[in-house]
RNA sequence: GGUCGAGUAGCUCAGCUGGAUAGAGCAUCUGCCUUCUAAGCAGACGGUCACAGGUUCGAAUCCUGUCUCGAUCACCA
């Protein structure tokens, strides 16, 4: 794990590290006992008090009534202590009021801080390079690389928010016998069409002859087993497919005929991803080609044989005995000399260090069929005594499927990414005029909100959830735009925003004296906790840990919104105050949200 | 069969490094727009935390076993 899970707890606030280091000496002067650790917990909602002091666990050092033992050091601390103003034990809690005055001074530091929430990275880190999307070029964008889009970028700025450099890249699997299926297909029946003559996005042109092939590739195999040959031995021997094998053959052997059509649907490929890319508002500091990386590895093969972690088979083959590890025996390099799977991304992942030699980490954003693989390629780099290979974090993701089953882009049952995006949008826009709040709006300002909200939604929907769950995602239901929503934590910032435009007095200055209601209090704790939820998050690699507390926050907010006058308070200390804190909410909000992938709007 | 992951309200999900009466949203039902944006707020209804044992003062959370679902165990990527 990148990060020590007591680094946190140290980082936590101050506040709980004075409590517990009090509560000890508390415990030693009252009862002369030491105590190892003291559990403490946000206080719930339903009692009086901020922090929890849990006193069953200290019964083991200290015997006796934990009502009254909760009673004695509560009216220690509150004595010693000025952070707490009072206390009150129920069963063996022992809940500590903390004084205004400290959340007074934590929300004055808060403001203060230009960039409250992120860390810096302190010179002389080592860097984390965060791997998603990594497509096929044979085919476009659907919702399966949505998720593990999604999930990439948001902990990649997760990471950076944390205190980590990063670098965003993909391996781009721009070569292989589905290439060449696509590139068949294209000669076979494309008649020269190219996307300029099509109008069609390029990767959906190629994506058409991919599918196009397999019908082909179908409609022979039906004909040789109709002519009585074995259906297995059909696959095997269809025409197509093997004009296809022959096509990587000549591609592999750098035939210039091949490489270039390769090369020109490729481009097309690529410019229709990175339209589909800019859409979703995802990026990438470098790009790898699996066309400059698929014969990497085989030098390290050479290397792990030699310090004995590979053996070599009778016929010639490469293999890593992982059986003591719980694993089996895994083929590194097969008997011809060709490279595996495998072997690529061993090869890969030691020349990304290479080229960025800071590197310390990796996150590989990659779906959970393929846990095993990586388990297999974490061991291998570690066994050949990389010191980075400690450091590597599979960001394992569970399918996207619909109701229908699985999405098989061949057979044409996908939920298309450029699609999805624009009906989120387009049913964004049919809420959005419902509702009829934008006056004032062009069209094209219009356009822009709806895809930010349309993005917006969907981009929450997905990440709130768990990486490892599945999702069921019925194209029917639409993606809620209410409730526990990008586009409900969207619009309490506009809210938000539209008081501070009306807030035409000076809200500036700090407030010296102000004592808080329980919502303000409530809203003030809440935004201390957003630099400790950033690391939790990065350490669990965990984008929904950031969705939820922005819930929490928003949902608190609206309850004082709701609930209380900001801009109409009774005096102008509260006036001022509350106007800070809705920007402060608003800051945070925007950040938090930055952090998902998701924009705010100023108006909604 | 081995391994890994998931199973919490009708539905979608939090909570899981053990702590108080298991929380939200959607759906259903009640109220609240003459005051800062009702994509909102306040409330009601809704639970055998898959099941069975165990550890513990205390288990949705940890351990063991069982069941269901998914993935994986290719000289495919």
């Amino acid at each position: 794990m990148a990060f020590g899970y007591l680094c946190i707890q140290i980082l936590r606030i101050p506040m709980e590290e004075l409590l517990i280091r009090s509560v000890k000496e508390a415990v030693q002067e009252i009862y002369g006992k030491e105590l190892e650790s003291v559990e403490l917990q946000a206080t719930r909602k339903e009692f009086e008090g901020d922090i929890t002091v849990v006193i069953f666990p200290m019964l083991r050092v200290v015997k006796g009534n934990p009502q009254q033992i909760g009673e004695q050091i509560g009216e220690r601390l509150r004595s010693k202590l000025e952070e707490v103003s009072d206390f009150n034990v129920i069963k063996g809690f022992l809940n500590l009021v903390i004084s205004n005055d400290f959340f007074a001074n934590r929300f004055r530091q808060i403001r203060k801080e230009p960039e409250f929430g992120l860390v810096k990275p302190a010179p002389g880190d080592k860097a984390v390079m965060v791997e998603y999307s990594s497509p096929n070029t044979n085919k476009p964008l659907h919702l399966g690389h949505i998720r593990n889009n999604l999930l990439g970028y948001s902990v990649a700025e997760i990471l950076k928010a944390s205190g980590k450099r990063v670098y965003k890249t993909q391996i781009i699997n721009d070569r292989g016998i589905h290439i060449c299926k696509s590139m068949l297909a294209w000669q076979r029946y494309g008649n020269g069409e190219t996307p300029q003559s099509t109008g069609l996005k390029g990767d959906k042109l190629v994506g058409n002859y991919y599918v196009a092939f397999d019908k082909a590739y179908k409609a022979e195999i039906e004909a040789l087993v109709s002519e009585g040959i074995d259906p297995k031995e059909a696959e095997k021997r269809a025409p197509i497919l093997l004009e296809a094998q022959e096509m990587l053959r000549k591609w592999e052997a750098g035939d210039e005929e091949v490489v270039n059509l390769w090369k020109t649907m490729n481009q097309w490929v690529y410019e229709g991803f990175s339209d589909t890319y800019k859409a979703i508002g995802v990026d990438f500091d470098k790009l790898y080609y699996e066309s400059d990386t698929y014969l990497l590895g085989k030098d390290v093969v050479q290397d792990g044989l030699e310090k004995g972690v590979f053996y070599r088979k009778e016929d010639g083959s490469v293999w890593i005995d992982l059986s003591e590890e719980g694993l089996d025996e895994k083929i590194v390099l097969r008997a011809d000399g060709t490279a595996v799977y495998m072997t690529q991304d061993i090869g890969t992942a030691i020349q990304r260090v290479k080229d960025y030699p800071d590197i310390g980490g990796m996150v590989y954003t990659v779906g959970n069929e393929q846990d095993y693989h990586f388990k297999v390629l974490f061991l291998i780099l570690k066994k050949l005594g990389y010191s980075w290979a400690e450091h590597l974090y599979h960001l394992s993701y569970g399918m996207v499927d619909l109701p229908s089953g699985k999405m098989k882009s061949r057979e044409g049952t996908v939920v298309d990414a450029d699609d999805l995006i624009e009906e989120m949008a387009a049913t964004a826009g049919e809420i959005a005029s419902e509702l009829g709040k934008l006056e004032g709006f062009t069209e094209e300002e219009k356009n822009g909100l709806y895809r930010t909200i349309g993005l917006g939604a969907l981009k929450y929907y997905i990440l709130k959830v768990d990486p490892r769950k599945r999702i069921l995602f019925d194209p029917k239901e639409s993606v809620d735009f209410q409730g526990n929503t990008g586009p409900f934590i969207q619009y309490t910032y506009a809210r938000i925003q539209s008081i501070l435009r009306k807030a035409d007095f000076d809200h500036q200055e700090d407030i010296a004296q102000y004592v808080m209601d329980s919502r303000e209090r409530e809203l003030v704790k809440l935004l201390d906790q957003f630099p400790v939820i950033i690391q939790q998050a990065a350490e669990n690699y965990s984008p929904a840990l950031i969705a939820n507390y922005c819930y929490d926050l928003v949902k608190e907010f609206n309850s004082f919104y709701q609930n209380v006058s900001i801009l109409g308070a009774d005096h102008q200390e509260q006036r001022i105050f509350r106007v800070q804190l809705a920007e402060q909410v608003g800051k945070v909000i925007a950040r938090a949200m930055g952090l998902l992938g998701i924009l705010v709007p100023e108006r909604m």
